[in-house]
DNA sequence: GCGATCGTGTATAACGATAAACTACTCCCG
DNA sequence: CGGGAGTAGTTTATCGTTATACACGATCGC
């Protein structure tokens, strides 16, 4: 097996205390002693058991993210900037996937699991009130998402609703109107998760104008890979032709409905304008350019990080909900 | 604190160890008992403590894949597959980012972080031979990756010359001549990692057709997103307007290729053709449909969980290297 | 010069689970 | 009716670390 710290006491001729005593820089050392330790321990090897360590003081020093999916590039480019910033607080990060069901989530989320960690990031999608009430207080916890849940835990969202509003009012304000959801949510659809939230950013935005939003140009899509935005696309496009601007609610659809308007022959910018939701990264660059919602991953960071943080330290402060800013980034699809 | 065992051992008037005995389906338990110890565990809502089982068993039923960067798509689509295959052999995945680097790799992956992991799935890239010879033996470890590693450990490769040949090989078919490499690595570069190994497949492809490769078309990145290689394309094709098609290492650096070629106005795939390595889901929409190399995702997670359960079970087995088959995936972006 | 204090270090008992050995008690058979 | 086998459950020791209390020589104050 591996090296344990009596190996390393018997080889520095200590007691193991003091060699857990040196690795942990406490005090009561002296300084002959400590370079005698520190020189085994090089020599050795030797690297301490977290799993004893969490037994004994119940710390890891790790905090867990748990996501829908793996893939979803969103939270991809999420998970490497909290790595980060949990790096420069001394914690490790991991991230778990949660698959999206409700059954799933709470199994991914048991405190058998979460147990070792020191924290959690969860980005809930399909997890009750219920839950989420039942999850607090087991383990320090930061929910991460678009759901309307109960205050009773930290909760940094997402302006999703506004940045609908936004994207919307930047293609109402270029002269499109006749605008298109796609992935949105119709009236009377479930209203969590971010369809119908962004969708309501599209109403409200052509209320705004004093104008009716066109509910027959909600494009609701069978999944949120590009493939399903595909086939929406070009059915929407067979039935109302004079569709002049597309609003999908996430930039993975935008790619989909880039890729209908290709095949349909429609230009975009100059026919059809585009704008997605997100601007990931990866996605920037697709031509003619991906106009986009930003959503500020780099605050949602900060403050998820910096609330986190604060409840591991305190886990009786009273539950905050903060709200990301959001921005239009106007490129080429929208030109 | 959080409830143990023997919080619920005195609720149903057991000993621990017979709840032990219940909770893990071991034999001498009464069916009377086993009911009650049962019901008393669902009531409580108790839950093991996988930290100190693991501390006692040293088994913990969760695997890592570490990987270079969190946001690498290729990855995040490659770590969601492994999810449901290891869940299938009751393993659940974690993972985990040693960003890019050796020395963050090798903290990463030390002994220290994976001793809490039944056995580890490792994307290394700066890891050198005698790392991986060192930290063998330690923990279940299946490597998966590019680099030539010494095969004392088991290795899923993906076959990077030969997809790259084949991608090389269907340009050429179709009467490109002026093939450059995006992202490739100049004769005398450092050997290791995807661009070295993909570029010479792109030089195999036309030695077989008794061309000489065109080695001013080798056109290195900056940084493997896709804003390098827009750049990267801009500037290869002021130099050598002649350019007739890209092979670019990566789907990612294909859309900044893609980009570039929008820029100028270069008709794509009229005029050029563009061509990248990976399929990712993500960008298979991107117009006019990115072509590119397969590298059998299935294919390797079903390799690499399959060698990784073995060793698990078997950790004296020989080592062994398998490397997955390629095949190009063309769409319109080669047409 | 004697108790108090300090500086270094060690012994012991946990943390929560489990492997292995042990204890009762019943049953069965010759 | 005594001993071997089986069943149901408990006791004890342990995984590797750390918190706490304790030990012991040297120094200090008065």
């Amino acid at each position: 097996m591996a090296l344990t710290m009596s190996d390393v006491a018997r080889a520095a001729g200590v007691s193991v205390m003091t060699v857990s005593n040196v690795l942990n820089d406490r005090p009561r050392v002296g300084a002959a002693t400590r370079e005698r330790v520190l020189a085994v321990v090089a020599e050795l090897g030797y690297e301490i058991d977290l799993t004893a360590r969490r037994l004994r003081t119940g710390r890891t020093g790790t905090v867990a993210l748990v996501v829908p999916r793996f893939d979803h590039q969103y939270y991809a480019e999420l998970a490497a900037l909290l790595a980060t910033a949990f790096a420069e607080n001394g914690h490790h990060l991991v991230v778990e996937q949660s698959n999206a069901s409700r059954e799933n989530e709470l199994a991914a989320v048991s405190p058998a699991r979460l147990r070792f960690y020191d924290g959690i990031v969860l980005s809930a999608v399909g997890l009750t009130a219920e839950d989420v009430t039942h999850l607090r207080g087991e383990v320090p916890l930061v929910l991460l998402g678009e759901q309307d849940l109960p205050e009773v835990v930290d909760h940094v969202m997402m302006a999703n609703a506004e940045g609908a509003r936004l994207a919307t009012e930047h293609l109402l304000e270029r002269g499109s109107r006749r605008i298109a959801v796609l992935g949105g949510a119709r009236v009377g659809d479930v209203a969590g998760g971010i369809g119908p939230q962004r969708t309501a950013g599209w109403r409200a935005a052509h209320r705004a104008r004093g104008l009716e939003p066109p509910e027959e140009l909600v494009a609701p899509v069978s999944d949120h890979g590009s493939g399903g935005a595909r086939g929406a696309t070009t059915e929407l496009f067979r039935r109302y032709p004079d569709v002049d601007a597309v609003f999908a609610v996430t930039d993975q659809l935008a790619v989909g409905a880039l890729a209908a308007l290709h095949d349909l022959g429609r230009r975009v910018p100059e026919e059809v304008r585009v704008i997605g939701f997100d601007n990931l990264d990866l996605l920037a660059q697709v031509p003619p350019g991906l106009s986009t919602v930003d959503p500020s991953n780099a605050w949602i960071v900060e403050q998820t990080v910096e609330l986190l943080e604060r409840r591991i330290a305190d886990p009786a402060a009273p539950a905050v909900l903060r709200e990301s800013p959001v921005r239009v980034v106007a490129r080429g699809s929208t030109d």
